[in-house]
RNA sequence: GUGGGUAUAGCUCAGUUGGUUAGAGCGCUAGUUUGUGGCACUAGAGGUCGAGGGUUCGAUUCCCUCUAUCCACC
């Protein structure tokens, strides 16, 4: 159940009440594909971040340990020990993102593991059949990414295949939830819109998968080619038709520049690699701008990455020793600074609630948007 | 001491049968990263080719001397 407690313009500060806890609004979630937040980082390392709710994929899942050994080991939270709310991600990014050979059918999608080769099938059914099995508190619709830009004849016919997928997904998925051996019986399911970059499309899809009275609403298929411009414009577009009782979930994004910016335009959920995978590779948010900690001016640095930062790392290590971290290639550098972006990621949506909590969210994004581009 | 080898980018080495602006890998410098194939990708800087002399229209390349260094032998 998702509750608006506050509006300011589009932007919302609310509550999602599910059986692992209630989600404060606006959040980002922590991506762990392959349940495990890359960097060394475990779950109570993710407590001591501020994380709320951490996101694991259906596809890796399934491949590697397979989605029965989760389930013999009584599910997600029990196989990784996390207390709080899961999303898994239903696959249909991964299909799009990570094979090249894959043949997209009504039933589902033919591809091959990026593993070792071998041939999978999936399909609505199978990914709800693996995300059960996983346990996950919010299980995501088995959808199609079209990489932009794409033709509007494909766009739609694609869109068209997604809301199609999407009601054999919740048919799928109510008959799980009933089963006797299921472990999470009130797995809740959100609904992707589609539509590539192309408004006429978007809007109708979106007033299709509203009518199925989802428990949230995600906006995919951005952020994979567009500019950030028109991004912005396919939330603007769309928002009007999404349920105002649902929580809005932008999936994939993004900078905290693409974060504030969405919140405006009424959006609730977020995940991105971005924190993660820019920390591994020496990339660091701080609320000055950006830091690349392998500079080479950072080299006798003995201040904190972020002075205003109360993370573990910034309250006890150097820019200087960070740096001598990631040159010598220590799994410590990467800990350290995935640490301090998730920790960033984390805080800065904390802000953003406190500022529509105290109705000063417009004053807020003003002054961080005049910052949070720069290099340091 | 004798004989032989080597000397080219910060490091390890290619190369030129003598011919425009001498290459690679690593390192270095900077940039990129958006529902994550675990450490990726892109670009850039950097060399009077050990020193001196000779042959030649032209030498990093051929010859001589020196220096450094390695190996073997005494």
């Amino acid at each position: 159940m998702f509750k608006v407690l506050k509006k300011q313009g589009n932007a919302r500060r609310g509550e999602f009440h599910t059986v692992h806890g209630v989600i404060q609004t606006p959040v980002f979630m922590n991506v762990g594909t392959v349940a495990a937040i890359k960097g060394a980082l475990d779950t109570f390392d993710l407590e001591n971040i501020g994380c709320q709710v951490q996101l694991s994929n259906t596809y890796h899942l399934h491949l590697r340990p397979g989605d029965d050994v989760v389930r013999d080991m009584g599910g997600l939270h029990k196989f990784m020990n996390w207390k709080h709310p899961i999303l898994t991600d239903s696959g249909g990014f991964q299909v799009f993102s990570l094979s090249k050979l894959r043949n997209i059918k009504e039933e589902g999608v033919y591809f091959s593991s990026h593993i070792d080769g071998h041939k999978i099938f999936m399909g609505p059914e199978q990914s709800m059949q693996i995300q059960s099995n996983l346990a996950s508190t919010i299980a995501m619709a088995f959808d199609e990414c079209v990489e932009n830009p794409a033709p509007h004849n494909y766009a739609k016919d694609s869109a068209d295949m997604t809301v199609r997928w999407l009601k054999r997904c919740k048919i799928e998925m109510d008959r799980l939830n009933g089963l006797d051996g299921t472990i999470n019986k009130k797995q809740m399911l959100f609904g992707i819109n589609q539509g590539s970059t192309y408004d006429d499309l978007r809007i109708e899809h979106m007033k299709e998968i509203a009518e199925l009275d989802l428990d949230g609403y995600a906006i995919g298929g951005l952020a994979v080619g567009e500019t950030t411009d028109e991004m912005y414009r396919i939330i603007e577009a769309v928002e009007p038709f999404a349920p105002i009782d649902k929580p809005r979930y932008l999936m994939g994004v993004g900078t905290p520049l693409n974060i504030l910016e969405a919140v405006d335009r009424g959006v609730d959920f977020f995940d991105c690699v971005m924190p993660s995978r820019n920390a591994r590779h020496g990339t660091i948010f701080t609320s000055n701008g950006i830091v690349n900690i392998l500079n080479a001016k950072y080299e006798r640095d003995d201040t904190p990455l972020d002075p205003n930062c109360k993370c573990h790392t910034c309250q006890n290590f150097s820019r200087a020793y960070l740096r001598h971290l990631f040159k010598a290639k220590e799994m410590l550098g990467m800990r350290l600074a995935v640490i301090h972006n998730l920790y960033f990621y984390n805080n800065l949506m904390a802000e953003i609630r406190e500022a529509l909590d105290s109705d000063t969210f417009d004053e807020y994004k003003r002054k961080k948007v005049a910052v949070l581009g720069q290099r340091v």
